[in-house]
DNA sequence: CGTTTCGTTGATAGTACTCAAGTGGTGTGG
DNA sequence: CCACACCACTTGAGTACTATCAACGAAACG
């Protein structure tokens, strides 16, 4: 195993391929920041692309970000969600009807013209496989969402997307896990493909059951994790998922 | 029947970008498939990971193939379609459950190794500029699945269906469009997360207002196409994207 | 020709959506 | 400091949609 920066953190990495020494990403990516204008975003803003904002690379730095969508005659959609370390624009869908980056939580973003960064990826091959293999973690993302829209019920839907939350930003509290959720209400039926009335009632009934304790607005506290995980199909996979993104 | 290659058509392609002409990709694309082993499947034909044959990475060449998902307790799920020039396995949302890639229609493709194809990346930036661009792509259409089934009803899933396929293996016919679906009705069902029942009554309600007629067993012919496009928001969306992807 | 699989359709139950009223917290201005 | 308006959230009753189970018909497969 190849940890030649892990180990002045003293975490071992799970080095899955043969590949250039971590220290090279990290210097491909200053090269990407150098290129890079920096922005920062405030919450609720959007990023639009009738106001040409994604017609640029933008490079997740901190904070919390989601694509919607607005289809005629529908309610709002979150179609994913982007963390730090997240590129995007090189994926564009182009024409869905209005589009937009939706700020969750303050941001600071890079932001580079496509031409700049396709020009960077030919010149570093370092920092291109680093890019593929980062839109590749996101697309499982993605697929990840639609199998929990798709193929989950209301509750079940809830209960991963707490986990996911709480894998993500979660700090072990003294009986379990407490986490800011940075979305509203209506964010996080929006993301789930849940009405919001119906979300309120499953997290009434998660908190009547003892799974989810609520404290203030955006802020929750799940008392019992292996009581949480045990409500989602997808436990596991949210789990190896983010160990896997993370390690 | 499928050729990638537009110039054969006399097409020209709408570019977006500046970038190294096409010929360049079509070489790049010819060296991958000469580090390449061909593989032919059959339909219905399962690639899993425990038998290690998502250990590589796979380009489709021809056929339909599709990865599935089946969630304890839950019916199987189709969570994305690939169809020729897709890239398999740079991405492997790893740890879903029961992940298989399912070959909805025979289908041949090119195998590599991880390694081997991450060497030609990095070795080739026309063909790593490429291959970002494809998996960009489907991204695209993954997140358009996920607008599908997360923001629509049934019927309108249904009808976002048709025109997908249509648009993508459709042959104009004497009053409208004409296409194989090569997956059968529960494969439809799986894919746009509907149980088969449901299916079956919404495809009866097409074919009683004329907009669907179905001849053989997996054979759709649609009357008129305007009117097929009503019935879905995502009508525009699905036409524009597969426009850019084929362009 | 029997068997199997797939597709259709009806009756019923379960789940989520809609609309509407009510509650609690937050921010503002008097 | 309090009153008020405002917003997000909660909760109830009724409705619409989809899933489930079962029976039936039709086409493929051996």
């Amino acid at each position: 195993m190849i940890t030649d920066r892990a180990h002045t953190r003293g975490e071992p990495r799970p080095v899955q391929l043969a590949q250039p020494a971590q220290q090279s990403i990290d210097e491909a990516l200053a090269a990407l920041g150098e290129q890079a204008t920096t922005v920062r975003l405030r919450r609720r803003q959007l990023l639009t692309s009738s106001n040409g904002q994604l017609d640029c690379v933008y490079i997740v730095r901190s904070g919390l970000l989601a694509l919607q969508t607005v289809l005629p005659g529908k309610p709002r959609q979150l179609l994913t969600l982007h963390y730090p370390g997240d590129v995007i624009g090189v994926v564009l869908p182009p024409p869905l009807p209005h589009a937009a980056l939706c700020v969750i939580a303050a941001a600071e973003l890079w932001r580079l013209p496509v031409k700049t960064f396709e020009a960077l990826l030919a010149k570093d091959p370092v920092l291109s496989l680093h890019i593929t293999r980062q839109i590749a973690r996101q697309e499982a993302r993605t697929l990840l969402h639609t199998a929990m829209v798709g193929g989950l019920s209301g509750e079940e839907r809830a209960a991963s997307f707490l986990i996911e939350l709480g894998l993500h930003a979660g700090v072990p509290c003294a009986r379990g896990m407490a986490f800011d959720m940075h979305l509203s209400r209506n964010d996080v039926a929006d993301y789930l493909a849940l009405n919001a009335d119906t979300l309120s009632r499953i997290m009434s009934r998660l908190k009547a059951r003892g799974i989810l304790s609520q404290t203030g607005r955006m802020r929750a506290i799940v008392p019992n994790w292996d009581a949480l995980c045990a409500e989602s199909p997808l436990a596991a996979t949210l789990t190896a998922l983010h160990a896997k993104t993370d390690g």
